[in-house]
DNA sequence: GGGCTTATTGGACATTTGCGCAATAGCGTC
DNA sequence: GACGCTATTGCGCAAATGTCCAATAAGCCC
């Protein structure tokens, strides 16, 4: 293997935990795969990482920071609130299948067991409800929407579509990912007293 | 180890099984901690359990579908839909705490990579909207409630708090027990167009 | 008490895992 | 071109895991 600057190999052994964690989730990821993907040994991947633990945190955290920066760039290029939570919703639903999702669910359940992954975990998810409040309250102030609580909004909606996105990632066929991305935008519309149909039909 | 009958040893073993699971979660469960929860060898358990995919999916089986069935058997007392749903809420807010969640969590994840427990997590997914959807038909036929699809609706409700109960879990603090429950009660109040209050103020 | 059925044992086996370490080789410096 | 630093190798090790199996012994019927 061609010899790297420190930083650029940290980042290409991130790069290659990240692709085997898509492929596998975290669970069945081992240092032996991530050395396969990446065309080199496994003695180089504990040359840079600590411990399996330190190597998963970093690639989860870059994994699905990205999503988020994705998601959060697409909606600050929305012209006001409404085409914002479109722009949301859009982007949320069409994320790359049932991967992105998946590595939430391995993290959600190692989050108990695993300190460093429920920091970012924890952080993350603040973060896109963070995200939706931002846009809720725009609305408010445009008169577009109307609710009682953003705060509490934005976690109903969040959560409302995680627990579907949920459903259809682990059993595949109770839940639709139509059903995913048409209830979901439902559920937000009575939540901020929208018309419906003006999530789903524009 | 004092010999059994067959069935009994086979209680004996899904009801350790269930206390390791419990203990440390469903991917880090093995034969050996079953068996040295269980005082016995490790061999005993390959007697009657042909993997330990079917040791680990008969053990969520046993302990999710006696919370579902408690549930259920709670709600069957209530005298009207809204009571009905009421106590469906007491009911699943109130289990044990967040053992129950946490075991769940668990069942989504390891579903990917294990195909009995998906089908049995699935099952009683569906089992659960089942319920809610029955009081919610019910509801409507009284007149109490009112939703252009029951199904859809049932969904909702469930999705909304199993999503909302997951991040109390995961994460402690983001979203705490008791907005848990006032929001997830909150979300049904809108969903099936009833007024704010009826099912948090009673 | 003898014999039969089978619950139970305890370890063997192959595989996989995270991790460490001595040896090797690529790259900059003089 | 020689030298030194260190990125990189490739194997080895110990621990853990699912599975299997021959040996053992506990209960039951006669």
């Amino acid at each position: 293997m061609a010899r790297m600057t420190p930083d650029d190999r940290r980042e290409a052994i991130i790069a290659a935990t990240l692709a085997v964690i898509q492929r596998q989730g975290i669970a069945a990821t081992t240092v032996r795969d991530v050395a396969a993907e990446l065309g080199a040994s496994s003695g180089l991947i504990h040359h840079y990482m600590t411990s399996m633990d330190e190597l998963i945190a970093e690639a989860f955290e870059r994994a699905a920071g990205a999503d988020l920066l994705a998601t959060g760039t697409l909606v600050e290029q929305g012209q006001n609130p409404l085409e914002q939570l479109r722009l949301f919703f859009d982007s949320y639903t069409r994320s790359d299948g049932n991967s992105g999702m998946q590595l939430w669910l391995d993290a959600w359940a190692e989050a108990a067991r695993r300190p460093e992954l429920r920091q970012i975990s924890q952080r993350l998810n603040e973060a896109w409800q963070q995200l939706i409040c931002g846009i809720i309250e725009g609305g408010m102030r445009t008169g577009e929407m109307n609710c009682t609580d953003p705060a509490a909004a934005a976690w109903r909606i969040l959560s409302l579509l995680d627990g579907l996105h949920l459903q259809e990632v682990a059993h595949g066929d109770s839940v639709t990912s139509s059903q995913v991305t048409k209830w979901s935008r439902h559920g937000a519309e009575i939540e901020l007293g929208l018309v419906q149909g003006t999530l789903t039909n524009y």
